[in-house]
Parts: structure tokens; C-alpha cells; sequence
DNA sequence: AGGAGTCAATACATAACTGTATGGTTTGGA
DNA sequence: TCCAAACCATACAGTTATGTATTGACTCCT
């Protein structure tokens, strides 16, 4: 039974917490009390609650920069790359995510933090439709409404109806042709 | 100079509070600060905060339940509609939905309120593809993908792209191509 | 062994909000 | 005009959070 917590352990615990409750659960009372703590160690390790809430958008801007870009790159070459892009992105659960982007609706450090990683993404998006002969009108419309459809599609979370993937398959065509 | 509140006024006032700063500034305390009236005319009107609260999506609900149908419907007829549709629906800042998705991912009435309109709406979305000509198949692929569009774009907010009307118009054609 | 960090518990002062209770105003109709 | 209903202010008690200050305990290094 450990009994200190890391600065990591925080971290980890309040990312946990902020995916399956919401940002309204990230106090530091209720957080140390379910790691089994006092409040004495939530500010040991964190100047106060904008600095852990700081370091919790930061990791996850690390965690998710990436993770869209991952995706796109290591999945083969061609036209087949959008279809396993949508296969993969339009799956899953993502309730981290829905979780920080319900949250940069009402603060402005998340919403710039959403912003950022955003601004990435759809760069790299763009990117790949660019490689098919698409123009870049096409391209800027079409990457547009796929990344819209992603976060759309995170948003709705467990109630989206879930698309088969073949009939993802038939997006990708249309979205290429 | 009003010195009484109507039912209604807290309403209009909350959905208007709801929709600039989000669900956590809906407090019985600061809502009668900013109308100028004490607790008191809150705890008039109704029971607590979760009355409140309900009404408040009760009335979100029949607003905006609607919301798309009436664009859909009203719109002229054949292939042209679903241009319309986009035009009209991707466009506008729709502040107000954004907040209560929001507050949907931390609240289980509100997400049960989201969903049913979620519902309403992309059965109608799903009509309008059928009346083209396409196969279940493709509707139910492509009507999804618009809505989750459609709601992407919402949650992205100020930061998303503003696509040009011929450029979504490009979009409508290959969704139903 | 013992001192320097490192980490945690506790107590305190403050703040913002909730809901209730009670009494005060205002307003419309007999 | 005057009563009753509708509406609002205020004071109170309770809850939950914040951040600070102080003390206690553990760990590791020499």
C-alpha cells in the first residue's frame, strides 16, 4: 500500500478524473480524498489549482498533438491512407477528449490549448488530402468537414451511432473523388 | 425600470447566461445579481436549481428540436436541399447548443435531452438523403457524417475555419454522389 | 545516528453558494 | 378601499470548496 504520491501520480489520477467526470470534478478536495490523501500533498506538488489544471491541459496537449499525426503517417501509402484513417479515428471512445474540449467552452487557457492541437491536426489532414490530387479548394473544404466530423463524432459520444467500416469506406471515396 | 421578474425572465436570462459563460455560471446567486433581484425571486419561481435546470433544457429542447427540421423542410425541394441545408446550417456561431452539449458531458439529464434532439434531428437528415436516391446503406453512413459534422463544427466554435458557400457546396455534392 | 530535504496531516480563516423561514411590498379585484 | 395573492428582501444555518501555516513523519545520505 504506497502511501506518497508523485507529482505523476496527480497527474495521472486527475486526467482519470477529468475523462469521467468533467472538469467540474477537478478540485483538489474530492481528488485527494479518492487518492486516499490529504490536501496537504495536492499542494505540496501544485502551487494551487490553475497550476495543476495548467499541467493536466499541457499533458494532454502532448498526449494528442500527436496522436491524429500518428495515425495518418504510420498507415501505409496512397489513397488507402484515408480509409485507415477513418477506420481508426471514427472509433473508440474518447471521453478525455470530449471531457477537455467541453471544457475549453467556458475557459479560455483550454480553449486556446484545444485550439493549438487543432490547428495541428488539420494541418496534417490537409496534408494527406493534398497528396491525392485534390485542389487546394477542395482540400480545405474537405479536411475541414472530416475533422469536424471527428470532433462532431466525439462530441455526441455514446449515443453516436456507430458506422460500419465499410460504410466508412464509402465517406472516404466520396470525400477523394 | 422593471422591478419584477417574470418565470420567463429568469428563463430568457438563464439561457442567455447558459450560452456566454456556460452551465457554471447558472447559480441561483449571481443569475439575481446580474437581474438585479434578490434569491428570493428565484426561489419564487422555482423549487432549486435543478428545477431551474430542467426547465431550462425543456425549453432548449422544443426551440431547437426544430431547429434543423424547419431548415430542412422549408427549403425548396430535390437535390438543391441539402445545399441549403449546408449553407445555412454551417454557418452562425450557435453559442447556446455549444454550452449545453457541453454541460451534456457532465450531466445526465442534459445528455439525455441532447440525445432525443440528436435523434429527431438525423432522422430527418437521414429522410432528406433517402428522397435522392440513395441506398439505406449510404444514408445511414452519410447522414451520420453530416450530423457529426454539423455538431464538430458547433463545438469548435470561433476557431473553425469559415468555409465559403461553394466550398460546401463542393461537400454536398459528394455526399450525394 | 542524525540532519536535510521531501512529503503529508491538520487546523484555521475565508469565500461562494444552497435552501429555508419569515416578514415586507406590491398589485389586482371585490 | 382593503384583502389576498403574488412577489421579493433579508437573515440564518449548512455545505463545500479554497489557500496558508504549522507541525509531524519518512527517507536517504554521510
Amino acid at each position: 500500500m504506497k502511501t506518497r504520491r508523485s507529482r505523476e501520480d496527480w497527474l495521472d489520477h486527475g486526467l482519470a478524473v477529468l475523462a469521467s467526470a468533467g472538469i467540474n470534478a477537478i478540485k483538489a478536495e474530492p481528488l485527494a480524498k479518492s487518492l486516499k490523501v490529504s490536501r496537504g500533498s495536492f499542494y505540496w506538488h501544485f502551487r494551487d489549482i490553475e497550476d495543476f489544471q495548467t499541467a493536466l491541459l499541457r499533458r494532454w496537449q502532448e498526449v494528442r498533438t500527436d496522436g491524429i499525426i500518428a495515425e495518418v503517417d504510420q498507415m501505409g501509402q496512397g489513397g488507402e491512407r484515408l480509409k485507415h484513417w477513418m477506420r481508426k479515428a471514427m472509433r473508440g471512445d474518447n471521453a478525455l477528449e470530449r471531457a477537455v474540449r467541453s471544457w475549453a467552452t467556458e475557459n479560455q487557457r483550454a480553449a486556446a490549448t484545444v485550439a493549438a492541437v487543432d490547428k495541428v491536426r488539420l494541418k496534417y489532414l490537409s496534408e494527406l488530402l493534398s497528396s491525392e490530387g485534390l485542389s487546394s479548394q477542395q482540400v480545405t473544404a474537405r479536411a475541414s468537414f472530416l475533422y469536424w466530423g471527428y470532433v462532431g463524432r466525439i462530441m455526441i459520444g455514446q449515443s453516436a451511432s456507430r458506422l460500419r467500416p465499410l460504410q466508412l469506406d464509402g465517406i472516404s471515396e466520396a470525400v477523394l473523388s
